[in-house]
DNA sequence: GTCTATAAAGAGATAGAC
DNA sequence: GTCTATCTCTTTATAGAC
């Protein structure tokens, strides 16, 4: 009989090979794209024989499902802090630049996420963006995947991405609130609940302000609002002609068009001013945030060429 | 030496099997997604040895492409007939349903378009999107493709999409304008460029209009505009959860907000009283615009399950 | 033109030795 | 736990007979 700590040891370095599995993982669909993620390479990647990855994962899939809750929660973590933000306008708009930041920034992962499957898209998100009710039917290892996924990567991204969006914003005006938006959104919910519940509640902060038409049914309007950023985003990973203006500009435009233009009362065509740079920057918008990853350079380049292109001979 | 008979038949009869290779490749797209698309499913569709295909195309790229051209042609067929709605606001909004209505109905051929690779969505979007100037620089095959495309499947598809996204607008106004818009695009361009042109002018009259702001740049407008409407695509057929209202409630909220409700002066919040249904019926948009068509029935249904899913054992 | 046959590469997953 | 070896399946593409 063992002790004690041989059974720890054990566990830990079971642990421990796991994450290197996932990490090698999350290296090749950064550099390759998802369809290049093959068990083989990440078992040349790690050192070990195929098989062994068949100890900690049932299945290729199973990897790509840990991968997803990875990047939900990675996504999530840079929209927790922008909750503070006091205005709801101001504090939708940074949750916006924030989300195409990181898909600008990490475009393999969000193509893993929100562009490959339906069934990874629907994983981690629940029974989400059912308007506001619909129990919540606990997704399991997705809270957990983030304070791993912080602990390496995730928790820099973050914070710039923070930094970065709430920058020029209202972002000083949350340490007036004080009270106001500090909940995390319930945490035991999964990450893709917990990042619409954000927004939810900046939407219906804007309703009761009187700044949303009193008709306007929020849970629509959200889900209007994400095709919108999704659009761009997507747009932006697949169409090489995509943003022929600056994505920033676009961004603003989109941003000042279902918001409104100032919060507080700065001239209209708040994104005509932007139009400078007059091509392809998307360094412009995620220079600022996605500098300090630990990504490979080529996920914060501009367009990966034409990564995916699986089989070839 | 053969007489020119029998030189024209023996064309014929390639140009023929083309089209057969192509039908096939088609059909298994739509079926089961572009991953799964082989160069021995369609040898065994159209009941030919996978050699045969390469005297055909040189590679299952190539097939991919010439799918590609057949779909923005498809597209483009949508749209042109609509170019002859008067009021440019009710213009776009008819080409912003017609255009989802057409990813909705043609899920496998929009994500093959749009959402595969960017080579793909690149080749027939020549130097487009560059606002304006930009020598267009000729796609080849791509009008030709249309009216290949148009006599078999695309025509009917197009004809229903205009009737249905026409209905309840301005239709009949296009009638008594009589001059104002049947530029059909310089038809010499590729698709793309043709249907970006037919938004870009619409824009330019909303502009002309006083309808638009006046500091806004058109390109920008565009881009964020298409992007708001490729994320309802996208977002419709990769995640599960996505509308959660009805679809078109979601688009009609999309382009009260960008184009303003309220044409002539109808009450605000139109978008409001279409919600009834309140459950995914892609069919209340769909259903109108895409029943007569060739393509399977599962491809007009609400969503394809699981459906690229590429390598499993 | 069309076929048969096959090369060459790659995939996921497993059995069984150690 | 880990590896070797292998099974099974699929893919693109080509060579050469007919």
């Amino acid at each position: 009989m063992p002790g004690m700590g041989i059974v720890e040891r054990k566990s830990r370095q079971k642990q421990a090979l796991r994450e290197r599995i996932l990490d090698a993982a999350r290296r090749i669909v950064m550099r390759e794209g998802f369809a290049a993620l093959s068990m083989r390479k990440i078992a040349d990647a790690i050192e070990y024989s195929p098989a062994t990855l068949y100890l900690h994962f049932a299945s290729r899939d199973e990897i790509a499902q840990a991968l997803c809750a990875e990047g939900y929660a990675q996504l999530l973590a840079t929209f927790v802090p922008l909750a503070q933000i006091a205005d709801p306008a101001e504090r939708l708009k940074a949750l916006g630049r924030a989300y195409v930041a990181f898909g600008v920034a990490h475009p393999e992962t969000y193509r893993l996420i929100f562009m490959e499957d339906p069934s990874y898209t629907g994983a981690a998100l629940g029974g989400a963006a059912a308007t506001a009710g619909k129990g919540a039917d606990g997704a399991d290892g997705a809270v957990a995947a983030l304070a791993d996924a912080g602990a390496d990567t995730s928790a820099n991204a973050a914070n710039e991405t923070v930094e970065g969006a709430a920058a020029g914003t209202t972002a000083a005006a949350s340490s007036a609130s004080g009270k106001a938006n500090l909940a995390p959104a319930k945490p035991d919910d999964d990450p893709g609940d917990a990042a619409l519940h954000i927004m939810l509640r900046a939407l219906e902060e804007l309703k009761a302000a009187g700044r949303l038409s009193a008709s306007m049914d929020v849970a629509v309007w959200a889900e209007a609002f994400w095709a919108t950023l999704h659009g761009i985003v997507a747009l932006n990973l697949t169409c090489p002609v995509f943003p022929s203006a600056p994505l920033d500009t676009v961004v603003g435009v989109a941003l000042d068009t279902w918001l409104g233009m100032h919060p507080a009362g700065q001239p209209q065509g708040a994104a005509k001013s932007t139009r400078a740079g007059k091509k392809k920057s998307a360094e412009a918008l995620a220079g600022l945030h996605a500098e300090a990853h630990s990504e490979s350079p080529a996920e914060t380049g501009v367009k990966p060429a034409t990564k995916p292109k699986a089989t070839s001979a």
